[in-house]
DNA sequence: TAATTATAGATGTCTAGACATTTATTAAAG
DNA sequence: CTTTAATAAATGTCTAGACATCTATAATTA
């Protein structure tokens, strides 16, 4: 781990941990910067993540300051800024999924394109429901090219691909773009998330990019309306 | 305006124009932090905030790439990363605005929290529809704590509050928490959205801060579902 | 007393360079 | 010819310090 997360980790442990007084501003980056043993450059890159995070701001001339609803809200809050599958966001509840197609097919021109693949190159096709704690949440239609994601098998489906893209093909997530849109239910929807035909749905479509440029996933992810929303949290330097 | 910032815009402007080749790697940074006359850390900031856009990518070891997608694709794209109002973002269509309702009202609990203040301390309570070439688009309700935005009038109201707030107060706003979820139209969206009983409504729950950190603006904006869509870009350092 | 002006202290930007880590290429060894 | 090892080149991290800019406070002046 790299000086500034270790810092920036120690950080924000003290900070809800109430080590610092609330009302007051945090000890200044010079201070801080003695203290942890590091210039300031990377103690100021240490807080800037917490900034990020909406857990600290800063006034210029004056000092930096604790978010005060960062700390008093203990809320779960699914922070868009996340590459992350659903899996690793949700810890404390058990999830479960149910696999509806796992399929190898030729992409149409909008998959392929978003792959930057051409359509001759095949693809997987699979379509999850996540359950969390029984209860369906999300419906997720996936595309991967086959060539990258090699050995994919039924196991590995019913836990999380997230893991073993990670950890077995040693692979690095680099990013993601996603977009996020409100949309009405279609049969598929009401059969497994259990929705009425008019309820909407909170449809993500996302794409994965490894650290080399070259995305490897085209997703779907089709929520209920009440069991889901999507947080970002934006700062101007 | 800052150098990385210009420097930024100027990398920016010459990826869009296909200054460079697109399959190759861009310049290495220290040939590109002589060319500009800064240093390398400059020179890297200003090509982190391009990365931020997904504009470009690295490979650690290799080089810095243009993603392909990001100068294919010409469409209009809100990036939620974002903290302007609507009339910034859209700058090439007429957008009007319908004051629907503008009074000053204490504010309930709930309301109270998310601007820190208490329930006697007296709210804007603004419900705009804003119309994009004439059609309605989205409606906006907002709660602004009177004190902080003194000289809220009508004429303000039919035009951009975010501009009276940079221009005429001279705060400046320092960031924003938002939350996306799907939801159901009531009455009032239909009257004023024109959208019919079963459609879905992208309603953005929003908090703006001023750079004293201070919460000036709660609003909550709902969306017609076929008229728009959040983008988020995420990347990984 | 009120308004203006210095001043201290905090964050913001920028530099020039050292060293770490990763990658592709080249050279050497088997 | 194939595998392994060295090398060059690129990005990533980190430093110590200079200077800029902003804020609140204190000192000064009208």
């Amino acid at each position: 781990m790299n000086k500034y997360e270790a810092i920036s980790a120690e950080m924000r442990h003290r900070i809800k941990e109430k080590h610092y007084n609330p009302d007051q501003p945090i000890p200044d980056e010079k201070s801080l910067a003695k203290e942890f043993e590091c210039s300031r450059m990377t103690m100021k890159r240490a807080l800037d993540i917490l900034v990020m995070e909406g857990l600290l701001y800063r006034k210029r001339g004056h000092g930096t300051f604790i978010v005060q609803s960062a700390i008093r809200d203990s809320r779960v809050n699914v922070v868009s800024n996340e590459v992350l599958g659903l899996s690793r966001l949700i810890t404390d509840k058990t999830i479960t999924s149910k696999v509806v197609t796992f399929e190898v097919q030729f992409p149409t021109e909008e998959v392929a394109v978003h792959l930057a693949i051409d359509t001759k190159t095949p693809v997987y096709y699979l379509v999850r429901l996540r359950l969390v704690e029984g209860e369906p949440y999300v419906l997720e239609k996936t595309y991967m090219p086959t060539n990258m994601i090699p050995g994919l098998n039924d196991e590995i489906l019913h836990s999380s691909i997230y893991e073993y893209i990670l950890k077995e093909l040693e692979l690095t997530i680099a990013g993601s773009h996603r977009k996020i849109r409100a949309c009405k239910s279609d049969e598929l929807d009401q059969e497994h998330l259990e929705c009425k035909h008019d309820d909407p749905i909170l449809e993500v479509e996302h794409v994965g990019f490894l650290n080399n440029g070259v995305p490897f996933e085209y997703s779907f992810s089709r929520h209920r309306y009440d069991k889901f929303e999507v947080t970002t949290v934006n700062v101007r330097n």
